[in-house]
DNA sequence: CCTTTATGGTAAGGGTACCTGACGAGTTAC
DNA sequence: GTAACTCGTCAGGTACCCTTACCATAAAGG
């Protein structure tokens, strides 16, 4: 079976890209979600996510699922989470019988100030950790490069 | 219920480091993902992180949870069904009767490589797009970033 | 030797976050 | 008015994690 163990492999594998971001990832949401614990326990990730991406007027789930890339089934799933959380509220859609709006609480008003300012307490600390002009420039490159990406035409796009 | 919408909060919050890793990550995901899809279509991400944990002489369960920062219970389905998979075989450890070695298989040695290809690929991808200078400097400024991190005695550790 | 204590694997049961496929109800276009 | 489309939603499934508990082996102490 395992017919070919020639290279080291374990050690010739340094700090790819990959694992870079991996890695940035986890610290990320470890820190967001040890933030976020001490005040409203039941906010996920993904719940956060979604409550910044709900308008002032509320917002229809199918439009939500779109700007998430996501399913509308999916986003419907999250959707009710929240509604039981007491986090938005569904009410129909006036202009529309088949849809509805999903509109923030006043407890999901709360929530997404925390996650958004747990964000920014993240932001310092990670800039304290790396110095503010070096923050400034992984940002700048991060986002170039992010921006390269999503202008190429073929492959994930 | 939703008594507050005073600022705009909806524009008003452009790229931070949160979304762009975020951001980052789901490239990343989505990239490695294609790249793969047309190789070993049933490998999945936290299958292939373990691949690479996996030592030449094989490894033991408990040491590969602890090595990818998870339970022996997670680790021990991971590898369940990377065995049901072909890509690992788990044999009896000689010099423990409690414990097992998962070793690689030659599917798993094949899916090991494809891996790091994919990695590679991605690598290359970006540095491309970014420009090699930059991406030199992003890949510093990543692992400096995750140095202090890692360096710091409270909160996430 | 024999018993306590640690450790390795694993069975049972949960939970989040996604997916596809199908469907009825309402809307829109012809 | 009916055909085509879109909306939310039900049903069912997958990947990847978790805690709790149990049993077998191993190691260490008396």
């Amino acid at each position: 079976m395992s017919a070919q163990q020639p290279s080291p492999k374990f050690a010739s594998q340094p700090d790819h890209i990959g694992r870079l971001v991996r890695n940035a990832f986890s610290h990320l949401t470890a820190e967001l979600n040890e933030r976020l614990s001490g005040t409203h326990p039941g906010v996920t990730p993904a719940q956060n996510r979604v409550l910044v991406l709900i308008e002032p007027e509320g917002s229809r789930p199918a439009v939500l699922a779109s700007r998430a890339e996501m399913t509308r089934q999916s986003m419907h799933e999250l959707l009710m989470t929240m509604a039981a959380a007491g986090l938005i509220e569904l009410r129909p859609d006036p202009t529309d019988g088949r849809a509805k709006l999903a509109v923030l609480t006043a407890a999901g008003w709360d929530a997404e100030r925390e996650g958004l300012r747990a964000v920014l307490a993240l932001h310092t600390h990670w800039e304290t950790t790396l110095g503010a002009a070096k923050m400034h420039t992984l940002i700048g490159l991060l986002r170039e490069l992010l921006d390269g990406l999503a202008d190429e035409p073929n492959s994930t796009a």
